[in-house]
Parts: structure tokens; C-alpha cells; sequence
DNA sequence: AACTTCACTTGACATAGGTCAATTTTATTT
DNA sequence: AAATAAAATTGACCTATGTCAAGTGAAGTT
């Protein structure tokens, strides 16, 4: 009845909560499983943010793209990790985001109706939603901090070492955008590391 | 029983999450009531944040000092608002940082041992948090964006916008921190905005 | 009221990172 | 394999903001 792939967010939610064996099944059953290729889109400007997702297996981006047509990226986000954008999820409006896939990726998802139900259902979900959003909120700040505070060149030394998969994965343009400097910038920082 | 100070965290819970009497009680039994003079410390560095803070009335900001003695402000926060380390706070591990009233301030607060009973004791309280959390979430990430992508002028404008009292009640050095400049350039681009 | 400290402003100069344009390298498509 | 497109590099120059130092003003303290 439960595939692997639904079994990996099982396995995330019970590092942080207890759940039961029901919770389990309610928590499934109310997640749909999908997948899309590379380069196409989850979400594009205007639309509504309909799902919160998980990804399996893959890889997805979320940016904006501004006055001037340049495009900004806020995550780069792999296997395990959700991805949405949840300002319009939770408020139902148009999102100014696209979430597009770097990867051919595997995810499952959840509606917001849908996961408003199983909050109510299972009150440990809310909890694990309540960890995580704390988690990301700590993460955010420490990620505001080192680009308020720290010059580019020690950001891009810290993803070096906490996140060397993504040099394997993604484009070094995508990877200077989320770091905040220009594709330029950062092939010059990486000329400099390498002397 | 209920003070009227403990009654406006009642109110805020009540705008996000529906809760009984008896959650009422069980919620205002968890909070000790305090308050602390200006220029106070709640916590400088080294120290286990011990507590989740409520500020009642007053102004409260947190900071860390860097390598070369520069104060960096993460937040500046008023009436009505949590503050805390929740870092160090989740962990009880020893903060970075300082937090400091800059007015004097009356605050409730909450143990994390309390808050994690309360939690299960008002499943609607862990709602709460979720719904704080994930707020604070995606507002830190506009943050970050404007830190990034936007010239501080354009923050200043923000600021000046959304939060005017804050030109009332705070030196413009932290608010220069706050927006990640200078207090000269935060001078500057003052002067360039009056004329 | 005088003293001291802190907050703010201004000027001269420095620098990290941005911009624009050209070139090379790598990946994708036919 | 050739053709095309996309990604990455490099150089010359620019700009927003930082740094350091001096000066003025405002606020809190004795």
C-alpha cells in the first residue's frame, strides 16, 4: 500500500514527532505522488501556490524574476526537503514565483485544504510543521546574516563544505544568484580559492 | 487572576488558533510576569537562553558582536512581540548572542520545559507556533531578499513605511545596523531623501 | 549649569562587487 | 560529427557602500 517514496517523509516527520500507526495512514493517504522533467514548471507567476511538496528524488528551484528581467533564486532544493511557495499557499493568491525543476525529479504533494484537514486529524503534523518552519526560520536568519555581514567569498567557502553536492548538480550561474552575487563575482572568487 | 498584561497574549493567541477557557488558564499558568530597565541584558553571550519572551510594553533588540567588535542587529522589536535565541532557546545550548532592552520593558515569559508541556498539554498552542514560525519564515525571507537584491535606500523608504515609530524610539545607529549599513551611510542616504 | 558621553553628520578616500562586452569552454540538438 | 546554444571566464571600467577621521549637536549625569 505505501510505496518507499511516501515512506521517506514517514521516515523525516518521525525524527522530529511520535506518530502512531494511524497517523502513518492518515498522513499518506493524503498525499498525492507525481513527478516532472527538467526544466519545466511546479508554479509560474500569477498562478496560485495549490500544493506544498516534498521532494523525493530531484531537484527544484524557486526565483523570481525582476524589473529589470533579472532572474533571483531563493532555494536550490534536493531530494527530501519541501519546497513551495508558502506565502501564496497559505494566503491562496498569486504567487510572484516560479518553482521550476533543475532535475528530473519524483515528488509527492499535499493541498492546502487538504493539509488543513490533516492538521486537525493528526495534531502531531502541526508539530512537525511548527519544527520545521522553526528550523527554516533560524536557517533564514543565519543565511541573512552571512549576506548582510560576511563578504562573498566566505559564503561561497561555506557551501563549499556544507553543500558540495550542489557544485555537481547545478549551474555555477544559479549557484552565484542564490549566494547574492553576479555569475561574474562568482568566477572570480573561484579564481582566487583555487590559487 | 488574569492581569491585564497576561490577557494580550491571550488575545493575540486568539487571532490565529481557537482555544477554550481551560486553555486559557492552562496557556496564562505557563507565563511568570517580569520587566527590566533600560539598557538591561535578558542574555548575553555564553549564556542558555532560558526563556521565550513576550514583550508586553517596551522595546527589546538582539545582537551579536563580531571578531572586529562590530554590534550586527538581527531585530528590533516592540509591544506584542516574541523574542528570544531560539536557537540556543531549542537546543539549551550557549547563545551568541546579546538582548537588550532599549526601553524599559515589560515582558511575560516562558521556561522551555513549561513550553514544551504546554504544548502537549494545548495541542492548539503547537498550532500557534506553526503559524508564528512559518509567518516569521516567510518574512525573514523578504528580508533577505531586500538585503540582496535591493539598494538601501529602498530599505530605508521600507522602514520608514512600515515601521515610523521605529524612528521615534530607536537611535539611528541600530536602525543603520538593522538594515545592514553604516550609520554614515544611513546619514547619507537621509540627506539625499530630504532634498 | 557644567561636564561627559553618546548620537549624528560630513568629507576624503578605499574597496567589494556590479556592469558591459568579448572570448572560450561545455553541453545539447540535429 | 557538426552546428547551435548555453555556461563560464576574463578584462576594463563603474558605483554603492565602507572606512577613518574630524567636527557638531543632543542627552544624561553630577
Amino acid at each position: 500500500m505505501t510505496t518507499p517514496e511516501e515512506n521517506k517523509l514517514i521516515y523525516y516527520v518521525k525524527k522530529w514527532v511520535n506518530i502512531t500507526k494511524d497517523d502513518e495512514s492518515a498522513i499518506l493517504s493524503a498525499f498525492e505522488q507525481a513527478s516532472i522533467r527538467k526544466k519545466k514548471d511546479l508554479l509560474v507567476p500569477g498562478e496560485i501556490c495549490k500544493y506544498n511538496y516534498f521532494i523525493i528524488k530531484g531537484c527544484i528551484r524557486t526565483y523570481y524574476i525582476d524589473d529589470k528581467g533579472v532572474e533571483h533564486i531563493y532555494h536550490i532544493r534536493f531530494d527530501n526537503n519541501w519546497v513551495g511557495d508558502l506565502e501564496s499557499f497559505f494566503s491562496q493568491k498569486p504567487s510572484k514565483y516560479y518553482i521550476e525543476a533543475l532535475e528530473d525529479t519524483q515528488y509527492i504533494r499535499i493541498s492546502k485544504d487538504r493539509l488543513d484537514q490533516l492538521y486537525d486529524e493528526v495534531p502531531a503534523f502541526d508539530r512537525y510543521f511548527r519544527i520545521l518552519f522553526q528550523k527554516a526560520y533560524v536557517n533564514t536568519l543565519k543565511r541573512l546574516n552571512a549576506n548582510m555581514w560576511e563578504p562573498a567569498i566566505d559564503r561561497y567557502k561555506d557551501m563549499l563544505k556544507e553543500h558540495p553536492d550542489m557544485f555537481q548538480r547545478v549551474p555555477l550561474t544559479y549557484i552565484a544568484s542564490y549566494l547574492g552575487i553576479t555569475p561574474e563575482s562568482l568566477s572570480r572568487i573561484r579564481k582566487k580559492n583555487n590559487q
